[in-house]
RNA sequence: CGCGGCGUAGAGCAGCGGUAGCUCGUGAGGUUCAUUCCCUCAAGGUCGCAGGUUCGAGUCCUGCCGCCGCAACCA
């Protein structure tokens, strides 16, 4: 890192507390700000990790209004998990507020302020749609209608899904409110715009030559909008869950979450620093990194920078903004309104004491350069065969040996010989491209190199074979498992940003004391004739049924989609009463059921139709075990002509109702009649 | 023709002009202090598709396809 910055500000986005947040926040954002920080304050350099929920907007109050309570509910709620779960992790926050806070409301009514007094807003009259119901105007999305270029039915305010034509909502037929399916009417409003225009060529100068080194998916994001030629884009919104916008003609209006979250950043930073929080903000000796996921590049890269040098005072804008892409979970999006997600305060009840363990895993699967998956299995691969295997393995076999053969106490070191050198050496060689990688936020590969700390370890030991030594020469023994401890306090350091749990109870466990970047890779981190605590396993298997419950919990919520999502089909084309009675439906009963063999879904009935009995097939065996529909009666269609399947004649069709999940259910009287009784 | 990113072994990634690699997983063998690590060997890839440049292309060029995102309060 440059060493010009005195100090470093990590900014992480705020969640948005109308629910809980899952893995996929964490993953693009919490877990690699904290790890950031985390290695900062290793490195002894100034940092402050700030975070808070975002708690205005109209989300918010259309779920309070569904809900029957008011938005402060809802967001009293979900800042409370939000907060408590993030501190469960260890996302290591010097402040976790909210922008509800008193704090919050004058710093942005100030920041609005003094840019409205330096003319750096420009104003603008126009019809928007306003919901009477409601009480409220409806921002686009709000909106529904007939799209008038495709005539889609279901088109929103800003698009339509089907053809993919931009939208303004007032050119949507037959309009309709969202909120509560009214006919909205046009009304007249006026807002303030934050020009960006004026602020591009700027912005141009400090991202496109200034800042090459940005992630790419950061840089051609920014070289595209600026490349379109930027908007003035609005500040405001007629709402009356916001900061209040702070002008006389402004009554019933708000700020724009868009300009009111990113300022959160600057009032949470005035919290934790009420005297001091300008050098943070205000001194070119502060380094601001802002951790975000790719739906916030053109806010943080083009949106606030152009507020900040709109303002004014010295404003820093960010050095970086190392945004990732996003994490999918068993192949499928992640998304809040169809609970498909691992929520962070779910699993912490879940696997309790296993907050490393997701860290490590949403590590080493992050989604850097592109979206990933997370599965379960995966999880519990790397839990077992990675943290327990590798790590876990090698810490305990060093404690082991140590307590077998020196009753626990740390062994001095003799000479050392060439194997012991080249182990240092290697632990120098992973330190350099460790540190290499997470100065440029390389958070995948630098716990790869963390890894291999414990690798070299292993594979040390497997060489040395201290417990062969042990026969034949125990000062040999003691070097060896002096440098093996060695490398298990390396391990602690390294480890630190990544599973800090792990790292604080094997730093204790060893004697270490507070722990320093600088002092990775040492020699004698852990003191000659210290006694170390008794072996405890650091990470533990995690076994089959942990895993099934997860995977059978998803797939209950994947069923309740479908069922949640099901429409019946179109109705077919008119028919009348006489094609009807040309199908002869007719009630029989099961007397013989049985798989078809080599067949996945066919089932071979033997019906008795009151007249003989007759030989059907169904292809209903993913549905039915066979032993369960004998004796059953069944409905069929008695005068199809017979029809040859794996090799049998079926001589008719048995009826089921197709369910939303496409799962059969066959059709039966409701009570029992007499066989070849017919249906019509 | 909207724009940006991505598409390399079962999974996650590296390679960006010169014999296709790493980690985990899989199979076989050796070893065993240990929550089975380490070693050896093996299987597994037409590097999204199609053209082109070149002595030679995941690697450069052109065109397509797919996935994700894009001033919607979605990390």
């Amino acid at each position: 890192m440059d060493n010009k910055y005195k100090r470093t500000l990590i900014t992480t986005a705020l969640p948005y507390a109308n629910g809980p947040v899952h893995i996929g926040h964490l993953a693009g954002v919490y877990v690699p700000a904290d790890i950031y920080a985390r290695y900062m304050r290793l490195q002894g350099r100034d940092v402050t990790l700030v975070g808070g929920s975002d708690e205005h907007g109209v989300p918010i109050t259309i779920k309070a209004r569904n809900e029957g309570v008011t938005p402060q509910d809802i967001v009293d709620r979900y800042h409370t998990i939000i907060k408590d779960s993030f501190e469960e992790l260890g996302i290591s926050f010097d402040v976790y507020s909210r922008t509800t806070s008193d704090i919050h409301r004058a710093t942005a009514s100030e920041f609005f302020s003094r840019l409205h007094k330096k003319g750096e807003f420009v104003e603008k009259t126009s019809m928007q749609l306003y919901d009477e119901k409601a009480g409220q105007f409806l921002a686009d999305r709000y909106v529904t209608g007939e799209c008038p270029h495709c005539h889609n039915q279901r088109a929103y305010g800003d698009q339509c899904e089907a053809c993919g034509t931009s939208l303004n909502a007032t050119d949507l037929i037959n309009p309709k409110s969202a909120i509560t399916g009214e006919t909205p009417v046009l009304r007249e409003t006026h807002h303030w715009f934050l020009p960006l225009d004026r602020w591009e060529q700027k912005l141009r100068e400090w991202i496109l030559d200034g800042h090459q080194e940005w992630k790419v998916n950061v840089y051609g994001q920014c070289k595209s909008w600026l490349d379109l030629g930027l908007q003035p884009r609005a500040v405001t919104r007629d709402l009356d869950w916001g900061v209040p916008v702070p002008l006389q003609e402004a009554a019933g209006k708000v700020l724009y979450v868009w300009f009111d979250a990113p300022i959160g950043y600057i009032s949470n930073t005035k919290e934790i620093y009420p005297d001091t929080w300008e050098k943070w903000w205000k001194d070119p000796e502060t380094r601001i990194i802002n951790f975000i996921g790719k739906d916030n590049i053109v806010f943080h890269c083009i949106v606030f920078p152009a507020m900040l040098m709109a303002y004014g005072d010295n404003f820093q804008l960010p050095d970086n903004v190392p945004a990732n892409e996003f994490l999918n979970l068993e192949g499928d999006k992640i998304s809040t309104s169809r609970n498909w997600a691992v929520w962070l305060h779910e699993y912490l009840r879940d696997f309790p004491g296993k907050q490393d363990v997701l860290r490590y895993v949403l590590t080493a699967n992050a989604p850097e350069t592109k979206d990933n998956d997370f599965t379960w299995r995966d999880f519990q691969t790397r839990n077992n065969s990675e943290l327990v295997a590798i790590l876990g393995n090698f810490v305990n076999r060093v404690t082991v040996l140590t307590h077998k053969y020196f009753e626990g106490v740390v062994p001095a070191a003799g000479e050392l010989q060439d194997i012991d050198v080249a182990l240092f050496n290697e632990i120098d060689a992973i330190k350099t491209s460790l540190t290499e990688n997470i100065e440029t936020f390389h958070f995948r590969e630098a716990l790869k190199d963390a890894m291999n700390i414990a690798r070299a370890g292993n594979k040390y030991l497997q060489e040395t074979e201290p417990w062969k030594l042990a026969k034949t020469d125990m000062n040999r023994v003691a070097t060896v498992l002096n440098a093996a401890l060695q490398v298990c306090a390396d391990i602690a350091i390294a480890f630190e940003p990544f599973t800090p749990f792990m790292s604080r109870r094997l730093a204790d466990a060893l004697h270490l004391g507070k722990l320093s970047w600088a002092e990775l890779g040492s020699r004698n981190l852990v003191t000659e004739g210290e006694r170390i605590d008794t072996p405890e396993l650091l990470f533990e298997k995690i076994e089959d049924e942990a895993i099934n419950a997860q995977v059978e919990r998803l797939a209950r919520i994947k069923k309740e989609n479908e069922l949640k999502n099901f429409t019946p089909a179109a109705q077919k084309a008119a028919t009348d009463f006489e094609t009807f009675e040309k199908i002869d439906i007719r009630v029989g009963t099961v007397i013989e059921c049985e798989k078809v063999k080599k067949s996945k879904k066919l089932l071979r009935f033997l019906i008795n139709d009151g007249m003989g009995e007759r030989t059907i097939l169904s292809g209903i065996a993913e549905y039915y075990q066979p032993e369960e529909l004998v004796g059953r009666q069944v409905c069929f269609i008695a005068n199809f002509p017979p029809r040859q399947m794996m090799g049998i004649e079926s001589q008719g069709m048995i009826l089921s109702a197709v369910n939303a999940d496409g799962s059969l259910s066959v059709i039966a009287p409701s009570a029992s009649v007499v066989n070849g009784s017919q249906v019509g």
